[in-house]
DNA sequence: AAATACAGTTGACAAAGTCAACTATATTTA
DNA sequence: TAAATATAGTTGACTTTGTCAACTGTATTT
């Protein structure tokens, strides 16, 4: 088994680790409507209401082109809308419209399913456990300022 | 702050995190002189010792047409090396060069470093903390077959 | 008022990843 | 044992994803 010894020997393994779990689920669940960048800046307007552009770009480590491109093309199938700031006419802010929170809705409860056939193998307890574990790391990084 | 709540909300929240700490690292440092993908492959080979091409990609969920050609890269460079195997004259069995394994040990250290200069914000025991979290997520998926 | 900085867009391009068809060997089945 | 089927890996053509540099227009600084 592969173990985290210390930050630095565990980085491919937490990689490992993050490819199978999470990018399973993101390459063959998500990528078929919306590609894994397209579905966090989702995500991100959906917990940040009204965010300006440039919040996204530096919340995602994006590029600004390809921000610009992937908000371009979220406005076209009609998931955000872009009004301009009264105060800076440089800036946008992006909100989700009705059909984006729908989307993120049905994008979460995907996602839940996905989760669920992945872990039948499972106990409840188990489940529970590592739920909590990623809250911790949560945590422990938000109050470190690193997130 | 987010917040893992349940497996299904999770998912987008976690990903998140792991982008922003995992990606960056990826992203800025090995990107300069491997992608992710390779970086990746030079660590499953360094694990698994003379695996067949067919094992990496299962363990790394990709196309075998992507790895074929990865491959075929990493033995240009002088990486790897390819031997058919004696029993399946289709197989080929993968193993890392005297070249590979320093340029695994150099990733390593980068990463370290890396590391390191992200987390100079975090306590001795926060990053103990952590590190113990991300071995708790390991067991709990090792021990279920997940991964 | 001129210089500089900032928010976002666009064109041209590079990197990453996929799909279908293929070669060559192994295994199954009739 | 010959024909059909499956498997390991490769290749050509392609799509998606992401980057870089130059640009427009507005705001801020000197």
């Amino acid at each position: 088994m592969a173990t985290f010894t210390n930050p630095i020997a565990n980085i491919r393994a937490f990689n490992r680790f993050y490819t199978d779990i999470i990018g399973l689920l993101d390459r063959h669940l998500l990528h078929s409507r919306y590609s894994l960048a397209e579905a966090r800046i989702i995500y991100e307007i959906s917990v940040g209401e009204n965010l300006q552009a440039s919040q996204i770009m530096t919340a995602m480590h994006i590029d600004k082109s390809y921000l610009s491109r992937l908000l371009k093309k979220l406005e076209k199938e009609g998931l955000i809308i872009k009004k301009p700031s009264e105060q800076d006419a440089r800036a946008m802010f992006i909100s989700l419209t009705a059909k984006g929170l729908r989307e993120f809705n049905i994008l979460n409860k995907a996602s839940d399913e996905q989760i669920s056939a992945m872990t039948t193998g499972l106990k409840a307890s188990d489940q529970q456990q590592l739920v909590n574990h990623m809250n911790a790391i949560m945590n422990i990084l938000t109050k470190t300022a690193i997130i």
